[in-house]
DNA sequence: AGGAAATTTGTGTGCGCACACACACCTTGT
DNA sequence: ACAAGGTGTGTGTGCGCACACAAATTTCCT
């Protein structure tokens, strides 16, 4: 009769089991206070032998400590990629709020790799029990972590990784099965085309080379063709095109770029396919290219409501913030051991499957 | 100074703002034992006017009371449809279980209108909170959910709804939804096929005309075409194949089939694509038609890996069961409001983005 | 040996809630 | 008038845990 049915073992059993009290098993537990090595070790046997699972409830219930949260992204204007990550940290931050947890969040956003660096170490600063972070850049990334390892601060990268880096958990996505999966896309959809195939990759970035992502889905892109030996079929051409401030000048830009011939499909590897689509639109070709991009943001939505962008792949901004905070509060309130990478799925809309909450806003 | 700090609203404080104690607060908010009607006026309105919501994790630890679940779905083998919603009810019900609820079900399965009616009534002579399940025919829902109503059960709908029924909610998909999507991917990939084009639409169900889903697939899919004006391009022939249960037949019918002619496209409405993949494998066609079909079940994904199938759509099968758990934990447990409707995302999958776990398992 | 200090262990309180119980106050009927 | 039965209300206990505090035990030093 160690323990009361329901065989839910609390820690009354295991000090009962180990003769003594619950306060030494609570010590043991907490890593608190001190416990002679014997006990310790003892209770902590029959904590893995009992498969003890702490009662979140009552955990949460009882403890008074609220949990900080250090949250570390690139800034971003309203309607642009960063908004949905954050957007899903905001709900889970507020969820967890109605669920009687104390969560404090102190966001800080960098645009430089600098303003990174500079931001992750004020994070430390602080007193702080975790950070959700994106990685700038390598070097300023592998420093910052330093740091944050040295502090015994836990961290978690989202939607692009850093090799090596020993962080609680990655979350995010594979970009080269993005690319994969446009151009299984556009293949198929281009593939009766009689003729040689012609298609674009278009890259609006101001700096598309520190970009691994980008990058990771062009190649991904053109693994898929040269895998499936269709090198004599297609035709690809990549346009970088840095300056894409003013919708002007980049209309202009592509309608010079399109007076030496309509290409079978266009592939924006970024998440401003609504720009080129916008320029496609001033245009008026009875018969446009496949336009497939990137990002359910407003703008993008807008045009695969109206048909101008044909497909959109995700990958779930949203939801990794939402799991990065759940994943940290997994990890230091219920003391759970976290899967190391989680994977985004990768989703693939167009106008008839895009849902309806999505397709009212714009 | 009404409360403590954290505007964690508290009953002790409403009844220290209605002057009572914090009994008879209780006696109002879970409508049990009698107060006299002034105060109990008095509290609810302080109730609504403070915005009290109760304190999960204190009323999860406090209440002893299991919450029984009554689960009425069709009854399947191993590799079925239903499978899926099954796993993401036991999913949840594991989920509850770990963070201290108890919940025991009550799982009842039927494979004809006459035993769904039956086993619906059976769920009542048990003492029961609430009913997950999936309505069999319009008549026999019909009434079987009068007598819920009568009773005070509440119940949930999932899959498929049957309209101006009184349910707590329905949590399902959109068939025409996906009718249209798999046209409008059917339409993309056929398009530039010169002269016209011959779709096939296949039916693997012995009772096609009983099951609505199949039905407004299919007409969302000719609606897509019809819409567009696309009937000069595309002619569409309908399938149904009663008897499917031995492959070996299956294959003879398919191949007759195909003597007269290879479509360009096929679509399978149920969730057997797998079997019209494996028949077309066998004829070891150079050029095979598109095939599109629905539902993770193992067998279609292991069509989708070795691209016999090249796009599978799917509707949340297994967060339909997840969702109608935790619906019904929220609504009976937390007493919050629930949508009437709550209507999952539609998911393409093919090669390139099927999610890596499920790609393994196969 | 005899304390003081350090180490180890035990106890008590409260988190917000559900629920059983006790209590006070009214009706009735005899 | 007194018991018996409502009707309305207040109090106490415990859920499993965190954490502050108290107590017991050992170690060390003169």
């Amino acid at each position: 009769m160690g323990h009361k049915d329901g065989n839910q073992i609390r820690i009354k059993d295991i000090a009962t089991k180990a003769g003594c009290s619950i306060g030494t098993v609570d010590r043991v537990i907490h890593n608190r206070g001190k416990v002679s090595e014997p006990v310790k070790k003892r209770i902590l046997e029959i904590i893995r032998e009992l498969d003890y699972k702490p009662n979140v409830n009552a955990r949460v219930l009882a403890s008074k400590r609220p949990l900080t949260l250090g949250i570390l992204l690139p800034s971003f204007r309203k309607g642009e990629y960063w908004e949905l990550p954050n957007l899903g940290i905001k709900e889970a931050i507020e969820r967890y709020d109605e669920q009687g947890y104390k969560i404090n969040a102190i966001h800080l956003t960098y645009n430089s790799p600098e303003m990174f660096y500079k931001a992750g170490m004020k994070l430390l600063a602080n007193d702080i029990d975790g950070i959700i972070m994106n990685p700038a850049t390598f070097k300023e990334s592998v420093t910052l972590v330093r740091s944050f390892f040295q502090n015994n601060k836990p961290f978690i990268l989202i939607d692009s990784d850093i090799n090596g880096i020993p962080s609680l958990s990655f979350i995010g996505k594979d970009p080269v099965q993005s690319g994969l999966t446009v151009a299984k896309l556009s293949h198929q959809i281009t593939k009766h085309i009689p003729g040689k195939k012609n298609i674009w990759i278009i890259n609006l970035s101001k700096r598309k080379n520190q970009i691994y992502a980008l990058l990771a889905r062009e190649s991904g892109f053109m693994k898929y063709f040269s895998d499936k030996q269709l090198q004599n079929d297609y035709s690809m051409i990549t346009f970088d095109i840095e300056d894409h401030s003013s919708q002007k000048m980049l209309d202009e830009h592509i309608e010079k770029l399109l007076s030496q011939g309509i290409p079978n499909a266009i592939y924006v590897t970024g998440s401003r396919v609504y720009k080129i689509a916008n320029s496609l639109k001033k245009l008026n070709l009875d018969q446009g290219p496949l336009l497939i991009g990137h990002d359910l943001i407003e703008e993008n939505i807008a045009g695969v409501k109206d048909e101008s962008i044909d497909f959109l792949i995700e990958e779930e901004a949203k939801r990794q913030g939402y799991l990065a905070v759940e994943t940290m509060i997994r990890s230091i309130v219920y003391k759970e051991k976290i899967e190391k990478k989680q994977m985004m799925n990768l989703l693939i809309y167009t106008k008839e499957n895009m849902p309806s909450y999505l397709l009212k806003q714009g």
